[in-house]
DNA sequence: CGTATTTGACCGGCGC
DNA sequence: GCGCCGGTCAAATACG
């Protein structure tokens, strides 16, 4: 447990350095022959604020989105939540969720509704939670001023897909995630125990069912299969809502899924589940995620190459993993293009541990992460290859190396979310084997 | 010996 | 009603 806060600190001590670069503005001589660089790298820059700006909005939405649907139909929970959520002193609060609350299960089960309370570890300044919705503590900054967006009205547009939902009665949500793993199952920081295996029709792939053994209690379900077409691709569709705190790396992966499963929850994103089988809404669009059937302002969220199904009642969301549109081509790609332009003589990595934690080391494939600090040089380390090399440079500049270009980046809070999205998605690498 | 995994049996939902 | 299929249970087995 205390490793594990340990790790949370970490990351905490990450976006502390990039604070703290930030606040220590170097100074750019004006007649400096690099000046058409900087511009350049200047107006990327820009660019690359005005998107992550667009996809924060686009999260405040969905929030507001949810909060007002969650308010609708459970208003003592969603209390619950308010009071939960407090104290916007800058620390982030993450609530997440993993599934709904369509069964009566876990309707009566109170557990599965309220976020957990905060630790009493009063150095804990970063603090992850569980629990049903999933919310930021937005900095009350320049930022979150423009995030204040005005919401159409949702519940308006809400009801005839409601109406629609409520004809068809629809188990718990799945979110199933498609990597691409050599492993017999993606590490998600999770600890699981297998129930079952299982032979699913029109794939001679084995199904093998997985249960959450970090709380006795936990109705936590997954179950792992290769997929037909690609044996090197893993499906992972997971059930339920963890019921207990999570480590700092199954929260990355929890926050993935609860993204999605949040997705399913929005009344505008949520597929029409047809009587057959199966029915499918695909979203699509820039970012790499793909929308339709809702005005733009409306984007629930941005997930890379997702699908909505329904499959047996159960609504289903896919996030299709094996290749990342999302990270390659939109905001981090332009981070990316820039970043081999700065050394890396003191970077941030996301490599090898230099310790595990007490949690994972009981685990049979412990997740190898670390936010900080240098790789362990006998770990061997993994990365899919669209992340090669990826760091983020803290150190002074040199040569054409402008300093203020990851200055301004660092100092926008819209780059730390994006940030700790990447973080989900490296957490997501490191899980599946791929090489850093 | 305790715990995790395997595997056949069983159950319930769904379509015909 | 019957069969198929996904999902779960639980006894047997493996493992550390």
């Amino acid at each position: 447990m205390a490793a594990s806060s340990n790790k949370e600190k970490s990351m905490f001590s990450f976006f502390q350095i990039i604070e703290e670069h930030h606040d220590d503005q170097i100074p750019v001589s004006k007649t400096s022959p690099q000046d058409a660089e900087i511009g350049e790298v200047r107006e990327e820059n820009q660019k690359l604020k005005h998107t992550l700006s667009t996809v924060l909005k686009d999260y405040k939405s969905l929030q507001m989105h949810y909060n007002d649907f969650f308010q609708q139909e459970f208003p003592k929970s969603s209390e619950n939540l308010v009071t939960d959520h407090q104290e916007g002193d800058g620390n982030e609060l993450i609530c997440l969720s993993l599934g709904t609350l369509s069964s009566n299960k876990e309707k009566d089960s109170p557990k599965k509704v309220n976020c957990f309370g905060k630790s009493k570890g009063g150095d804990d300044e970063q603090e992850l939670k569980l629990g049903l919705g999933c919310q930021f503590d937005m900095n009350k900054d320049e930022n979150s001023k423009n995030l204040e967006l005005p919401v159409p009205s949702l519940k308006s547009e809400r009801r005839e897909d409601d109406d629609l939902l409520d004809q068809i009665p629809l188990k718990k949500a799945r979110v199933s995630v498609k990597v691409v793993c050599d492993t017999q199952t993606m590490n998600d920081g999770c600890q699981w125990r297998k129930y079952g295996q299982k032979i699913a029709k029109g794939n001679p792939c084995p199904r093998a069912y997985y249960r959450c053994t970090v709380s006795s209690s936990c109705p936590v379900r997954k179950h792992v299969q290769r997929c037909a077409e690609d044996k090197s691709v893993l499906i992972t569709t997971y059930e339920g809502t963890h019921n207990h705190p999570l480590s700092a790396s199954a929260t990355a992966m929890a926050s993935t899924t609860s993204a999605a499963a949040s997705m399913l929850k929005s009344p505008s994103s949520t597929s029409q589940p047809g009587t057959s089988a199966s029915s499918t809404t695909t979203f699509s669009g820039h970012h790499g995620m793909t929308y339709n059937s809702m005005p733009p302002h409306q984007y629930p969220i941005y997930l890379p190459n997702t699908t909505i199904s329904t499959y047996q009642s159960h609504p289903t969301i896919t996030l299709d993993l094996t290749s990342n549109p999302h990270f390659n081509r939109s905001t981090s790609s332009n981070f990316l293009r820039t970043q081999p332009r700065f050394s890396s003589s003191s970077c941030i990595n996301f490599s090898s541990p230099s310790s595990s934690s007490s949690m994972e080391s009981n685990y049979k494939n412990p997740i190898k992460f670390s936010y900080l600090g240098n790789p362990t040089p006998n770990e061997a380390f993994y990365q899919k290859p669209s992340y090669d090399n990826f760091k983020i440079s803290s150190s002074p500049p040199s040569q054409n190396h402008p300093p203020e270009t990851i200055t301004t980046l660092t100092s926008n809070p819209s780059f730390r979310s994006a940030l700790a999205a990447s973080i989900t998605s490296l957490v997501r690498n490191v899980g599946s084997g791929a090489k850093i």
